[in-house]
DNA sequence: CTTAGCACTCAGCTTAGAAGAGTGCTACGT
DNA sequence: ACGTAGCACTCTTCTAAGCTGAGTGCTAAG
């Protein structure tokens, strides 16, 4: 039923479509392959592929187009792997390779990555804050009048400045803090609240000032370090796909919608590379897109998530070969 | 030659063109305004007004539309100054009230404001943070293998999280930090080269560790901290005048050029809050657009720089009372 | 100085027709 | 049974033409 030259066209027919954004038509494609047979032999094999859910026909006279299965088979089994050309690679291992371990870091220089190369909008998201455990709370002076209250958990820092209270003792309130540490030190963050840090003070005989309350509620607001990254926007609007002006439009309010496009990055959890394909999506308004999806784990946790958007037609081979090797360099970096 | 019933006709074309974003005829703006006259006194001075640059027709049939000089005019003289709903104003009054003192926060907090508030997209850039002048280094430890950097400034706060170095001894390195702060402090971060920190720490029997000499230069390299921040790009992106998918898709080409809208955004130099309109815009690819800027300096230095950016058909008090509002409270917050 | 009236202009919409690409089916050859 | 040529048919897209409506500029009269 599927036999070879039947994958051969549909692998030849996704392949074009990906880099033309045309729907393919018999004749183009017979002339163009060299596939030893002609049009209407290819018109037949079309009409079955199409017959087995793979094709699709935009209207009558159109062409075909692949279907989300036959973006899945092809996926799957017909895709020839590529390899990053060396600059690519070059940059992905050049990355990581600095002594700095700090996931936001680590985060935001591959969103750079992502989004410089290519037609691909990318999308991060870091740990869940609360889930960090602490490590250490310490106030640094500045001058008379301030200090940075700096929190450091297990993968993640946070500062504020503050004004520093005029009832302060500065000498107290670092001891405090370092007792605090010692005392907390390793619970998460989203246990540490307000009255278990009342209760510790109390027990330190310490004094808990409104300004570190604030602060560490802030640690566990989400939307600030839990937020959902963008970029490379462009990249994905100026897609083909998008020429008409109501398409673009209804891009753009896609895009802001940061709920959806949430939904469409943790819709595939789990550590590795992933790809989802048009309706394998959860988000309805997504169902014309596809995402390959990098998961970071460690220990069970996810520690980031990245994902790589484009319109259905996107290269997958390209995609998913970027995706792997950052994926490697990323995990090995941090496990 | 400009007496009371032009300024009456050119205040009526530039708010109704404001709010509908099609040209104005006569004959609509003599219905609508009850100006008294007919609509062939009105053409007669709308046809006045053009000859003195303060309107153009987009073609022969096309009705009437400010030019950037009928803009100007309206908004140095004929503007009547609006006031801020109770709401923005809550809302503004309200964003500054925490003790948190850190430019970056005040300026994360003022971006989410002018965006959510509006059809304007809003740019910020914080101070040139090689003019900062340092107050204190110091290492908080995190776990066995690991310590974050802390570097604080007069207006900022940088951390870094890094691995410790097999042949590091913290408490040398802490002793280190301690003095290497006290002989640093008020230098400005440009002031403190590589040289300057290897002569300090010869001096003080100390060593500088590779990883702080890279943190020391991360914090200087632009791009970091000084970017340029962008929002509400939506908000922009859906006004009538990018209805056509070429005028999108420019307009989506020019956000990306960050250079442009640096341009733009520092065109205007100096405190307090001003109006750039269409060609007084130093950058040709914005002279289409306006600018509301508000520049927040102290002690002549310039600490951050905000703009308001919409199409030359901006509401232009609304823009002006919102951006007054914050400069006010901004200002007070700072200084 | 103001206004009514009128001829003229021009973008935008609608309609019709032609062109082009592609399909599906049938009939024929191997 | 499979592959191929040919042909009628479908459907989008492009272009041209004509129409409509909003608006202008000018003239002449109040």
């Amino acid at each position: 039923m599927l036999d070879e030259r039947k994958l051969v066209v549909l692998r030849a027919i996704v392949e074009d479509y990906v880099a033309s954004a045309e729907p393919i038509g018999s004749r183009t494609l017979a002339r163009t392959h060299k596939l030893g047979v002609s049009s209407a032999t290819i018109r037949n094999e079309m009409a079955d592929l199409e017959a087995l859910g793979l094709l699709d026909k935009p209207h009558t006279s159109a062409g075909r187009v692949p279907s989300d299965a036959g973006y899945r088979l092809y996926v799957d089994r017909l895709m020839e792997p590529v390899t990053l050309d060396a600059r690519d690679f070059q940059q992905i291992q050049g990355l990581y390779l600095s002594r700095v371990r700090e996931l936001e870091y680590l985060i935001a220089q591959t969103m750079r990555l992502l989004s410089s190369s290519g037609d691909f909008m990318a999308l991060a998201v870091g740990p869940e804050m609360r889930r960090a455990s602490l490590m250490r709370i310490e106030a640094v002076p500045a001058d008379e009048g301030r200090m940075a209250l700096v929190l450091v958990t297990d993968y993640y820092v946070q500062h504020r400045m503050i004004e520093i209270p005029e009832d302060l003792d500065p000498e107290g309130l670092r001891t405090t803090l370092r007792d605090l540490s010692e005392r907390l030190r390793g619970l998460t963050v989203d246990q540490i609240t307000r009255s278990v840090l009342e209760t510790v003070a109390r027990e330190l005989n310490g004094r808990i000032y409104d300004e570190l309350v604030e602060f560490m509620q802030e640690c566990l607001t989400p939307g600030e370090g839990d937020r959902l990254r963008i970029s490379g926007t462009s990249n994905f609007l100026s897609q083909p796909e998008f020429r008409e002006a109501d398409r673009i439009r209804a891009a753009i309010q896609l895009i802001e919608q940061e709920a959806v496009l949430g939904d469409l990055l943790r819709g595939a959890p789990g550590a590795g590379v992933q790809v989802r394909i048009g309706h394998e999506n959860p988000p309805p308004p997504a169902r014309d897109l596809s995402i390959v999806t990098i998961g970071i784990e460690r220990a069970g946790q996810s520690l980031a998530r990245f994902g790589l958007v484009a319109p259905k037609r996107m290269d997958y081979a390209r995609a998913l070969a970027l995706a792997q090797q950052i994926f490697r360099a990323l995990d090995e970096a941090i496990n």
